[in-house]
DNA sequence: TAATCATACATGACGTGTCATGTATACACA
DNA sequence: TGTGTATACATGACACGTCATGTATGATTA
């Protein structure tokens, strides 16, 4: 067959999301979040005080704004929102009491994630599939989320806001 | 940080798989497809007569049953269906002319996507990162339904339907 | 045969990714 | 100032992945 090796690799990209985020809803469902909302979480425990379009530019999602997602951490108490002073068309959200003990909790199930990665790939494996996956991503809209997450190794800040 | 690694592959792997559909859904829009849909053409372009458990075990989702995915392609006159005699709680699918019209159009656009992989990795990488993986995917559900559609490199066959 | 359980599928619900569109605010500039 | 354009966000639409549940049919067995 022509492209196999491209062929098994796209798929095994689907395969191994796919796994990943089913492992994660399953544990996460425990908490009342979902993959998705412990992200924002995670993104506004690192950040506070961001608009919506600088949560988005944080997300490995949405080409827009993610407002649902953000209205949905509101409406159940995690986070909190503001129209911002100097923008009234902007709203700056942080998270709340409730919301940064979640976040706390989302750690220990992201650890245990890591953990299983760990027991699947040595540190040597993670960093070469790392170096790979970066050479397709600096192709893609992605990259400059990496970078304003720190997420990649060498980065030492994430530059401005 | 801890983790450094783990945590960077997990986003890294959500980055490329977005990243990728965008890329085929934009493709596939001019055929009006989804990449789901698409997959599911692709799949019985290469078994027919398949049940929509049958055809459940060869797509890269779904616990269930993919009955509404496979009922838009019947409603879009691209598949067709009829209950099987023998079980008469079975439906067997197959391409219509029309579906496998489309199915070579749809091979033509995973032909580009697979060449925009090739441009990124050599063989040689695309063959490591695929061996890395199968070590992930071995633990998971998916392990079947890459045995099944062939899509290991050393597989003769694909055992039972 | 009748009762029970398993299976194949359909369907409704929910969250989400994506796109298109609408609304309010900010800004630029005549 | 007023007018047009850009921006931040909200919202509706659609398809999908996931789960729970319902329905028809098949299989088992008492």
């Amino acid at each position: 067959m022509h492209y196999q090796q491209e062929e098994q690799f796209r798929y095994q990209i689907l395969a191994m999301q796919r796994a990943g985020n089913r492992e994660l809803t399953v544990q996460l469902k425990e908490l009342d979040l979902t993959p998705s909302q412990a992200e924002v979480l995670t993104v506004l425990n690192e950040r506070s005080m961001l608009t919506l379009k600088e949560i988005g530019q944080h997300l490995i999602c949405e080409t827009g704004s993610p407002s649902r997602l953000v209205n949905t951490l509101v409406k159940n108490g995690l986070v909190e929102g503001k129209t911002d002073e100097q923008d009234k068309r902007a709203r700056r959200y942080r998270l709340s009491n409730q919301g940064r003990q979640k976040c706390t909790a989302v750690k220990q199930i992201e650890d245990r994630l890591y953990k299983h990665i760990q027991s699947i790939y040595t540190e040597e494996e993670l960093n070469i599939m790392n170096q790979l996956f970066t050479k397709y991503i600096e192709q893609t809209d992605f990259h400059s989320v990496f970078r304003k997450r720190s997420l990649h190794e060498g980065d030492p800040d994430s530059g401005e806001l």
